[in-house]
RNA sequence: GUGGAUGUAGCUCAACAGGUUAGAGCACUGGGUUGUGGCCCCAGAGGUUGGCGGUUCGAGUCCGCUCAUCCACCCCA
C-alpha cells in the first residue's frame, strides 16, 4: 500500500523549522504594531470574479495559476493567491471606510498559485502583506517601503537591496504603450514568441523576459520614467526624498514593472540573489484605482506582499538559530514506584509553570539519561526507590553536571531560583 | 504547460563490464556502570534498490512506461 503523499507544492512546516516562523511572524506583528497596523484575517476562499477583475484578465495569475473549483451549487470558487483583493472585499464589505478610522492593515497567511514547484516557489505558499488604503501622499510610499526594509533588516536580512519605479497613471501609461509598442514593432522578427505576444497585449512586460535578444532590444527600450505625466513625475521625486530622508537604500529600476495589471506609479521590489531563479522577497506598490473597480469607493492605496518561504530560507543560511530547551526539565523514573510518583510530579511541575517531559517507557537510567541529553533539557530530577523512601529527588543540572538532593517540598522553588538565572 | 537531472536503510552515499546472502558512515536501540547524559568500545535492529512491465540462465545495474522529488524555462512571493 502506498502511503499517501501532501499534494505536490504544498509542503509541511515541520517542528524544527517553526522557530524560525514564529520568530519572523512575531517581529513582523510588533513592528507593524508599531507602526499602526492592524492585523486582519480574511477567507482563503473567494468568489473567483474577485480575482478575475482585481488581478486582471491577462495576468498570469488569472490566465493559469489559479484554483479554482466549483462548490456544490454550481458558484465559481478560487483559494487566494493573492491578498490585497481579500482584503480590499472586506474593507468594502465592512463599510470601513466610514464606520472606523482603520485603514492600514496587515495580514499573514497562505496563498495559492498552480504553478510548477521549485526552490522558492510553491503552490501553498505563505505571505506576509500590508496594505493601506486612502492615502496618495508620497511620504507613505516611502513610509510604507521602509516599513518592509526595516522588518526584513530586524530579523537579520542583510543582503537584500530595494528597487524602485514608477508605473505612472492610467494617462501616462496609456500613450507610454503606444510609444513602447512602436520601438518594439520595429523588431518584431527579433522578438521572442512571447514577447510577440506581449506587444500587442502588454507590452511593458516585455521588460520582464530574460531571452538574450529582447533583453539586448529592451535595453534601448523608451523607459516609462521618461514619459510620466508632470504629476506622476513629481510624486515620485518626493517619495525618493522621503527615502533619503528616512536613510533607506535603493535603486531606481526603469526596467521593472510588476505582473498584476492593478499598480499605478510606485511600484517595488526587494531582491537578493541568494534565491535561485527567484530573486523577489517581497515586492508591492501602488494601486489607486483598485477599490473603485471592485465596487468600492474611490480610495487609493498602497501595499506590499513579503514572501515567508523565501524569507524562512534567506534565515535559514544566515543566522542559524537553535531550537532552546534551555528550561526544559526531564524526569528520570527508575522502578514502577517512582514511576507512578513521578508521573504526578510531572504534572504538578507542569501546573506550575515549568517545562516537562518524562520518560512513560520503563528504560535503563543510562537510556534516560541519554534521552534527556538529546532533548537538550536543562535538568534532570532523578527518581528511585531510595529518593522517595526519604521523600527527596536527585536534582541534575545537565548544563554543569553538577547533582544535589532536594526535598520533594523545596522542587519548586528551587527549579524556579535554578531556571531564572540562566 | 515545456525542458533537464535524480530516485538504494530514517539521513548522506557505496556496490568492478549485468553474477551468491545489497554494504558503509551518521542517526536509532541495547550493553560496557544491579540507578546517571555528552567522548570511547561492543552488539543489534533496520531494505519488496520508488512502482509496473520487458530483455536475460541471472537485473540495484540494460530497455520501456509510470510515479515522485529537485532544478531551470515561464511567472512571481
Amino acid at each position: 500500500m502506498q502511503p499517501i503523499q501532501s499534494v505536490k507544492g504544498m509542503n509541511d512546516i515541520l517542528p524544527e523549522e517553526i522557530a524560525l516562523w514564529r520568530f519572523a511572524e512575531e517581529k513582523a506583528r510588533e513592528i507593524f504594531q508599531r507602526f499602526g497596523y492592524s492585523e486582519i484575517r480574511t477567507p482563503i476562499v473567494e468568489k473567483t470574479e474577485l480575482f478575475t477583475r482585481g488581478i486582471g484578465e491577462a495576468t498570469d495569475i488569472v490566465e493559469k495559476e489559479m484554483y479554482t473549483f466549483q462548490d456544490k451549487k454550481g458558484r465559481s470558487l478560487t483559494l487566494r493567491p493573492e491578498a490585497t483583493a481579500s482584503i480590499i472585499r472586506a474593507y468594502i464589505q465592512h463599510q470601513m471606510h466610514v464606520k472606523s478610522h482603520q485603514k492600514k492593515f496587515y495580514l499573514i497567511g497562505p496563498m495559492f498559485r498552480h504553478e510548477r514547484p521549485q526552490k522558492g516557489r510553491y503552490r501553498q505558499f505563505h505571505q506576509i502583506n500590508v496594505e493601506v488604503f486612502g492615502i496618495d501622499e508620497p511620504m507613505l510610499d516611502a513610509e510604507v517601503m521602509f516599513l518592509a526594509c526595516l522588518f526584513l533588516r530586524e530579523i537579520g536580512l542583510k543582503e537584500v537591496s530595494l528597487e524602485i519605479n514608477s508605473l505612472g497613471c492610467p494617462n501616462c501609461r496609456i500613450s507610454f504603450r503606444e510609444i513602447l509598442q512602436e520601438y518594439l514593432l520595429q523588431y518584431q522578427e527579433s522578438l521572442c514568441p512571447d514577447c510577440n505576444r506581449r506587444v500587442y497585449k502588454n507590452p511593458l512586460r516585455c521588460f520582464d523576459c530574460k531571452a538574450p535578444q529582447c533583453k539586448e532590444i529592451l535595453s534601448n527600450a523608451p523607459l516609462i520614467l521618461d514619459f510620466i505625466c508632470d504629476s506622476c513625475n513629481r510624486h515620485f521625486q518626493e517619495v525618493q526624498n522621503f527615502l533619503r530622508e528616512l536613510n533607506v537604500e535603493f535603486i531606481i529600476n526603469g526596467r521593472m514593472v510588476r505582473g498584476l495589471d492593478y499598480y499605478v506609479k510606485t511600484a517595488f521590489e526587494i531582491v537578493t540573489e541568494h534565491l535561485g531563479a527567484q530573486n523577489a522577497v517581497g515586492g508591492g506598490g501602488r494601486y489607486d484605482g483598485l477599490m473603485k473597480d471592485l465596487g468600492g469607493p474611490d480610495l487609493p492605496g498602497i501595499g506590499f506582499a513579503l514572501g515567508m518561504e523565501r524569507i524562512i530560507l534567506l534565515l535559514k543560511d544566515s543566522a542559524k538559530l537553535q531550537q532552546d530547551n534551555n528550561q526544559m526539565i526531564y524526569c528520570v523514573l527508575l522502578g514502577d514506584r517512582a514511576r507512578a510518583e513521578g508521573f504526578k510530579l510531572a504534572q504538578k511541575l507542569r501546573s506550575e509553570g515549568f517545562i516537562v517531559d518524562l520518560s512513560y517507557e520503563d528504560r535503563s537510567a543510562k537510556s534516560q539519561m541519554r534521552t534527556a541529553n538529546k532533548m537538550g533539557a536543562r535538568m534532570a530530577i532523578i527518581i528511585g526507590d531510595d529518593e522517595l523512601s526519604q521523600g527527596v529527588v536527585q536534582l541534575r543540572d545537565m548544563h554543569r553536571s553538577s547533582q544535589w538532593v532536594v526535598e520533594i517540598e523545596e522542587l519548586v522553588p528551587e527549579l524556579r531560583s535554578i531556571l531564572n538565572e540562566s
